[in-house]
DNA sequence: CACGTCACTAAGCGAGCGCTTAGCAACCTA
DNA sequence: TAGGTTGCTAAGCGCTCGCTTAGTGACGTG
């Protein structure tokens, strides 16, 4: 295992990484139960025995994978959330950021949404905390919204309203193409604005047209 | 498989139905491919050999589960499209039996959307088939309402807006619990109104009372 | 040059998997 | 009551999997 008090060479660094995204390859194209640790080892160029020098075992490769996912997802929100200031404008912003984020990390994110079952309960536990504070703060966007008339909802509407509008983010992972017709961007900037007629927002409080700022 | 001339006893249809419905809860407890072909058998109260009477292989079982469940809410989805008219009427209906059948058949509906990846390729291409059918239904409702004027969104908008409302639709049978504030129907009706705020459906082409401020 | 560490491999262990085979008791029909 | 059919089981085959063990050449350091 790697995690002795000593420093990793730089080769080491590099090899570990590579074996990272072999696996987050094989598991976005053939899932974590097909994928075999000698698929994984041998697009790394190395022996199947090779690999468990950098991860203690198969699932360690996951939840790596998943975890580091689910954490810079929440760093881009909570930046968001820290920055934009009226409901509407930080709703659409948290929005657009889950979106973007989603099919630029397409595959990261796809892989960290469909093995959550495959995950193993002591890390399953750390990336339901890590969602449950995404879903939080989307809530408490709506809620503000809601509570300051900016949005023309009922109160009760809201926990569906965020798992909804999650629902829509999390999709675009399966079906986005880089070679589409819109970019990550600015399909996060429209499923921004489908939030904004989600809840209702008042025309005052709505960010505006076609192009709402919104930075990563 | 029981393919040959004669016809199942009775008791040979229920043991097979029961075969059925303990391959989709262990499928839906443990995925796939870590349930083990002894389970179901012994749930079912056979040994592993027994359920081989019945299905050919584990395959095959995952496959009925599928494809019958793609074709009942194709069947329902058809049915909707028969008897409602205007686009806005039709969108919302749509959207809410989508929803509904979600929730009313959670298990199946989640492990056929779950395990489509499972799936060997000729039992894949008759479901994409079906989910082909399934949006083409949505995208000419909105389609329809977009060129009668009773939706204010651009043309170009409409794939994007079926794929979302796919996305809530589906994502229901993550979350969806029986014993919630909501019952099926009334999720399905909510999803139903979603869906007409975001084509921007006029007033005249909303169904509902005269203003759907408030759900019921 | 001697010694230790690093990055890795060849070989294979043991367990569990999907599925098959051979056979048998219970029942139905003639 | 003989013969066939139905609905199963006990046993196990062959294979693949995750992972381990023992060892090796290349390289860095004194």
């Amino acid at each position: 295992m790697n995690d002795s008090g000593t420093k990793p060479s730089a080769q080491a660094a590099e090899t570990r990484a590579r074996i990272l995204d072999a696996g987050l390859n094989a598991f976005w194209e053939k899932g974590y139960y097909s994928t075999t640790t000698r698929e994984i080892a041998s697009a790394v160029g190395l022996s199947s025995a090779g690999m468990y020098v950098y991860f203690q075992s198969k699932q360690h490769l996951l939840a790596e994978i998943v975890e580091s996912s689910h954490v810079d997802l929440v760093a881009v929100l909570d930046d968001v959330e820290a920055h934009d200031g009226a409901p509407a404008r930080r709703l659409a912003g948290l929005v657009a950021a889950f979106s973007s984020f989603n099919a630029d990390h397409q595959r990261t994110a796809l892989v960290a949404e469909r093995e959550l079952g495959a995950l193993e309960p002591e890390s399953f536990e750390r990336v339901r905390g890590l969602r449950d504070h995404i879903v939080e703060l989307m809530r408490t966007a709506v809620a503000d919204g809601i509570a300051d008339g900016s949005f023309d909802v009922d109160v009760d509407e809201t926990h569906d309203l965020v798992l909804g509008l999650v629902a829509i983010s999390k999709d675009l992972a399966r079906w986005y193409q880089p070679d589409g017709p819109l970019s990550a961007e600015e399909l996060g900037a429209l499923h921004g604005k489908w939030a904004l007629r989600l809840v209702r927002a008042t025309e005052a409080g709505n960010p505006s047209r076609k192009d709402d700022h919104h930075d990563d």
